[in-house]
RNA sequence: UCCCCGGUAGCUCAGCUGGUAGAGCAGGUGGCUGUUAACCACCCUGUCGGCGGUUCGAGUCCGUCCCGGGGAGCCA
């Protein structure tokens, strides 16, 4: 079957040409004049095109008077302009085949406008409604421009494990990997005798791949990651997943304000880009989904990141009028409230925190000569929070050695890590960005089981 | 995990201070129309989340459990 996609067709606009499309049906319309609108999406496109089926059409009483919403089809015939409003082409057709019908007492999509929360239910569905089509057709060009974007850079793409035998890699609970029966564990000393497990030890899934990010960084320059990482935090919120899409940038030769720069020159780029190939996609998130989004994405193109340290964040909020429910104190975490405050309220706009206290922040990062702060970097942005977070990372052996210490944690388990800074070791940086946040804040969906196609969050992985 | 809100027809929801359920959409039938969230008329649909309690009587009040949403923490 050659099939031309819509989004081909609507592009091409080439009336008298001869197409076959293929898709699923969203709405029928009679006329008693003696035919029948059909129109179909097939995905390509947000838009739709408009089939005109003639009562001529040898099947027109027993198939096509018999259409529903979400039945599939192909249709072939001549574009022509349209008489009527809302397109500008539509296809008469000379013939039309159903593929699949379906039952519409039972199909769940109607042709009207359903809740998040009931399309999370039927996630085998849901990519069939111009919302989901419209986040998977994003989602797809902000992978595209984030690949683009470091490739023109020169990093190389770099495919760190998924399953990982560290379990210190210092971001969050972990799941466990094993092929030992669930039913008759093998025990040793009162605990699981892993030694019997298929790696001969305890393995987990990622949470991170910068670990080893930086392994290649000190070796071919400038490297990134993209894939998969799982946490098994028991959260439960709009912006958390168990399993979500990280970028990990890995820089050799790189400072804390080189890392700043590359974060917000990448933000900037993958922004632009969705703007400039999503534009009806973007269109209608902007009219159904956040009136803001389009504005916000154009304005943070062209504006200047206000970067300031974590020391000036702190003397602003304490300044503030207003009244916090978490109270500031220089040391303590900036909360979700002091980020919005200073996002929406304060500059309007995108922020980067810098130069945070060492006792907040991971183990890795470079302390600064200050011995309080370490070079650690949050951009935050309005409605999300925080979209990327990083660091330039400790390269002075033995300050990380005595930081591991410090922090409780033993030095033999990361060795290698160590090993990284005894032997030619320099300085480096590199952040983290959650894909599915960035994806919300460009769509402006609130819920970030709505901008991955099938979320695992606790309790929830039926699809 | 904690706090708040909710669970009523296939979907989205209404149901006041307790008197055994209703609208719109979807679906069916008929009509009408180059239609486009089509329109008009008629018809169909409910263990009111589960269990227990108060009461002559519970969708409505109380307890408890389950599920969902929002917020918080953890973070990306």
């Amino acid at each position: 079957m050659r099939r031309t996609r819509i989004s081909e067709v609507l592009k091409s606009d080439a009336v008298g040409t001869h197409v076959t499309v293929a898709g699923w049906v969203r709405t029928r319309r009679d006329s008693k004049g003696g035919f029948s609108f059909i129109e179909i999406n097939d995905g390509s496109a947000l838009q739709g095109l408009q089939i005109v089926a003639d009562q001529d059409l040898s099947n027109y009483r027993s198939h096509v008077l018999r259409l529903q919403t979400g039945c599939s089809v192909t249709a072939e015939g001549t574009l022509v302009s349209s008489p009527g409003k809302g397109q500008k082409v539509e296809l008469k057709a000379d013939t039309i085949h159903v593929l699949g019908w379906a039952d519409p007492e039972s199909y769940p999509l109607q042709k009207k406008r359903h809740s998040f929360e009931f399309l999370r239910g039927i996630a085998h569905l849901r990519p069939r409604t111009n919302t989901f089509g419209a986040v998977a057709r994003v989602r797809n060009a902000a992978a595209f421009a984030i690949h683009r974007f470091f490739q023109e850079k020169g990093f190389l793409y770099i495919h760190t494990p998924i399953l990982t035998g560290s379990d210190c890699e210092g971001a969050g609970e972990m799941f466990r990997v094993t092929t030992l029966d669930p039913a008759s564990v093998p025990l040793k000393n009162g605990g699981a005798d892993y030694s019997q497990d298929f790696f001969c030890g305890p393995s987990h899934l990622t949470v991170s791949g910068q670990l080893e990010a930086e392994i290649y960084a000190l070796a071919v320059g400038d490297v990134y990651t993209f894939g998969p990482t799982f946490r098994a935090e028991n959260s439960n919120t709009s912006r958390h997943l168990a399993e979500f899409w990280m970028v990990e940038p890995e820089m050799a030769f790189c400072d804390l304000k080189g890392n700043v720069t590359l974060a917000v020159e990448f933000l900037k780029y993958v922004f632009a880009h969705v703007l400039e190939h999503c534009v009806e996609d973007m269109a209608f998130f902007n009219r159904f989904i956040d009136k803001s989004v389009i504005r916000t994405l154009e304005r943070l193109v062209n504006q200047e990141f206000k970067t300031l340290t974590y020391t000036e964040a702190i003397k602003l909020l304490e300044k503030a009028g207003t009244h916090f429910e978490f109270p500031v104190a220089w040391g303590g975490d900036i909360q979700a409230e002091h980020e919005r405050y200073l996002c929406e309220k304060v500059f309007e706009g995108p922020v980067v925190l810098i130069d945070y206290p060492k006792d907040i922040k991971a183990f890795y990062m470079k302390m600064n000569d200050d011995g309080k702060t370490v070079r650690a970097m949050d951009v935050l942005v309005p409605r999300i929070g925080e979209i990327i977070g990083g660091s330039q990372r400790e390269d002075d052996y033995e300050l990380l050695h005595s930081r591991i210490t410090q922090m409780g944690f033993d030095p033999k388990d990361y060795w290698w890590y160590l090993d990284l800074r005894k032997f030619g070791s320099v300085p480096h940086s590199g952040f983290g960005l959650g894909f599915e946040r960035l994806i919300q804040f460009v769509t402006g969906l609130s819920n970030i089981r709505d901008v991955i196609p099938f979320p695992r969050t606790p309790g929830n992985i039926a699809f």
